[in-house]
DNA sequence: CTGTGTCCTGGAGTGCGCTCCAGGTCAACT
DNA sequence: AGTTGACCTGGAGCGCACTCCAGGACACAG
């Protein structure tokens, strides 16, 4: 049928950035998976895990944390049940994110305030 | 002068939203401080410790670690050897941050695409 | 004086997200 | 056949940033 690539675990470590442990490790919690094995037990990525797994490098920069992605992964896995709330978690997050950046950026503010402060001051301050 | 305001423990935490433990954690690593103490050792805090938690708090709401706190606290305490490198720090992270944020906006770029996805082609057109 | 509350200390425990390790199987090259 | 080297498993260990706890000492209202 589909002559898809595949890849082997050091390639898909490569690949993803992740390190053998962290794929291994991501798929032992559920994050995706179950991975195709050799008649010898060797892990054999597809494309498809490939793709999921960029997703979850992609939310965990985003910010979510492992416990967020099993809930998010679960829920995009068995869509057969109808409202899962996917979109629902994803915006959810979505906004987290913008308060996120909206934080950051009001942390900026106050290093330059800082930056600006100590640059501006020579040599002494204490009240 | 020392007609300054001070604050006991559990208003020094309700003040910086900082948990006494956490309070109490920070001085010891030297983040501020040291703290006076009444003659049987019980914490005074004054304003100026509250300002400088209160930078501290800004500064890991940014994102900074605690050892980059430890660092740049060593450096604004001392700050009679000359150039200390304070700003040079803080912008460091300053860019660092920039960073952060750019990589957090590609994310949300991404979940945005991820949740468009899964609203088109879940339940069908919604929207 | 006594009870309740706040605080003290040092150290152990927690949750997260990996990361490393021992001890083994299997693949590939020479 | 021998020798690397990639990979397997389960479980231990780690670094961070707290957080909790036991056991003890003031503080102060009644």
């Amino acid at each position: 049928m589909d002559l898809m690539t595949t890849y082997a675990p050091a390639e898909a470590s490569e690949r993803t950035g992740l390190s053998l442990d962290t794929l291994r490790y991501y798929e032992r919690l559920g994050l995706f998976g179950p991975v195709r094995r050799t008649t010898t037990g060797r892990r054999v990525y597809s494309d498809h895990d490939m793709a999921w797994v960029g997703l979850l490098v992609c939310l965990r920069n985003a910010g979510l944390g492992i416990s967020d992605l099993q809930r998010l992964m679960g829920r995009l896995r068995d869509r057969s049940g109808g409202p899962t709330g996917v979109v629902e978690l994803l915006e959810e997050h979505r906004s987290r994110l913008h308060g996120e950046i909206a934080k950051m950026n009001l942390a900026l503010g106050v290093l330059d305030d800082k930056i600006a402060h100590y640059r501006g001051e020579a040599g002494q301050s204490k009240k």
